[in-house]
DNA sequence: CTGAAAGCGCTTACAG
DNA sequence: CTGAAAGCGCTTACAG
């Protein structure tokens, strides 16, 4: 007399114990413990204890292959090394988190092509939402993320277009109003030092060249563009560089702040006054920028607050939920401090 | 006369239609794409061929469910505002990704009963691995990563022990290396400035201790220790404080760069020389610390190194190879630049 | 070296 | 509002 097989016992509770216990059938349980509305408060609260006693949770693969979805949500970041996107991205962890989804970070390095089998192998994944930075990429992710069906967000822009979602604020706004500030405040030459050279700073590279046409300051050579990654000896380089342009430049933009706190130590080091000889500005009120000698004026973005929109944002359209404003414009905030 | 019912046909390519293409049954097709050596080099051949016609991509739910695994690896780690961890991070996730593994991360905020917590989520989803920082944790944490049979990585550390694998250095070594250098510069009222006060902090504040006492020089008023995280504003108001000891500190040794880049930038601005009134050495030598006025003495700490070779020793275990070195110490350096 | 059967633990789609 | 049946797309365990 031997027991029954039971190949590939796995010793878990499965919903079937939890069904056996509270006297229903497992696809009971199954609704009752997903929330649907389709099912008796009483049988919920039987259910419920059964699944209490027994320690149920429920298995995400299983769960993946019956439904067709997962739980996880994949996103899709240019680089961490840059504070502005790890401050992005917890916010939006912890939203997911707590909306009981998983995070799947994939970093695109800037790079589309990247990006697309990035989102190639996690569309695998049958992610049930999808977060990706900025509104510009190739054809084929594009095209990748429409047919998916995937719900998805797009990060630090407030471009509103047809079927797209997003939050962020506008690029070309907070470019132009740092430049007026300068302007404003007397500034005459105003060079604008970017690097990455990624949509985002181009749209802030057009609100500064708005800005100082407007003001008929503008001047092709006071444009410092670089393609390598933002750092702080970079900022330093390129403030080097710029201190030698003849006529005097006399206030730099700097498109991020790690820029300009290296231009910041460079200008300590080589005994340049700031703001007096020349002002600086920077970027996103990073982490330090309080604390440069001078402190840093600077654009202040809202980081968490994206982030933490997006998550919310994505959660009601993974739930089915309509949104009401596809587009949320978050703002920022001029941060004026002593360098500019 | 109507088509046979196929209730929820999904549309995608899966095994059996690669099987049928190829000619073989659904099981040789999965072993061969998996590699398995037990399959005929023609017939692999042939699978591959019929998989590649097809777009064939395996669902990874599937898999996970029926092999009570999946190609996940959790990764816990403490706070992504500490710029070690990012790179660890990135590390791991680009060393990860090239073996087919995706990285879900799990912040712990030094928290152990939220490690744990997120532990127990993580899983939830069978991980194929786990990755965690240190050796220090609850016991329930501890016996859910033993009971779960998960191999699992512990980063920053290189204590060995039986079973347990780990890459990192020895953080009381460095501790002590960097108080003997001040030491031997002359340094001879040399204080300790720790924040956080994790474990890995609290070994390096031995390493300081033990160096000063086998000097003579230890005094516990020369301690420094507060539990919030790490900042540059709290490393400058650190230094203020400091600097209003008496009898006055001559070195000032911090736990970690953001604290002593904060106290280079406050003793500017006090107008504090810096070595000559009072020395300043870091730890991590972190992005800007090279940039310092005058440059950051600290120690170099090898993350990106410590994440590539956990992220290879994790994927050795998850193979079923064993690990010739359980424990991997790569070391560090003292990275000697002007503030001290 | 290859395959037919059974099963992983859920949810969908259909009834009632 | 509840359930029996079938299925999601793989892999395990057993034969041969």
């Amino acid at each position: 007399m031997t027991a029954p097989i039971r190949p590939r016992a796995t010793g878990r509770v499965t919903l079937s114990d939890v069904a056996h216990l509270a006297g229903v059938s497992p696809i009971t349980v199954s609704r009752a413990l997903r929330g649907e509305r389709a099912v008796a408060a009483e049988l919920v609260a039987k259910v419920q204890a059964a699944a209490d006693t027994l320690g149920y949770m429920p298995n995400p693969a299983a769960r993946a292959l019956a439904s067709g979805q997962s739980s996880h949500v994949a996103v899709l970041i240019p680089m961490l090394s840059n504070a502005l996107f790890v401050n992005l991205l917890e916010a939006l962890q912890n939203t997911l988190r707590q909306a009981g989804y998983q995070t799947l970070i994939g970093i695109t390095y800037y790079d589309p092509s990247e990006e697309e089998s990035l989102l190639r192998e996690q569309l695998l994944h049958r992610p049930a939402g999808l977060i990706v930075t900025g509104l510009e990429r190739s054809d084929a992710t594009r095209s990748l993320i429409a047919q998916s069906g995937v719900p998805c967000v797009h990060l630090m822009t407030a471009q509103a277009s047809e079927g797209t979602y997003c939050v962020g604020f506008s690029q070309f706004d907070a470019g132009h109003d740092m430049t007026r500030h300068l302007l404003d405040k007397g500034y005459r030459r105003i060079a604008f030092a970017a690097t990455q050279l990624d949509p985002r700073t181009l749209q802030r590279l057009e609100g500064w060249r708005h800005a100082l046409q407007s003001a008929g300051r503008y001047d092709a050579t006071l444009e410092w563009l670089n393609p390598a990654p933002s750092s702080l000896s970079l900022g330093a380089r390129m403030f080097e560089q710029i201190m030698g342009q003849q006529p005097p430049v006399d206030a730099i933009f700097f498109c991020n702040d790690d820029l300009a706190q290296g231009a910041l130590l460079a200008a300590l080091r080589m005994g340049v006054a700031v703001p007096q000889r020349v002002a600086i500005a920077g970027f996103n009120d990073l982490t330090g920028s309080d604390q440069m000698v001078p402190p840093l004026t600077t654009v202040r973005t809202p980081r968490a607050e994206i982030g933490q929109a997006a998550g919310q944002m994505l959660v009601a359209l993974m739930q089915g939920e309509t949104v009401p404003t596809p587009c949320l414009d978050l703002g920022y905030v001029l941060q004026a401090r002593d360098s500019a």
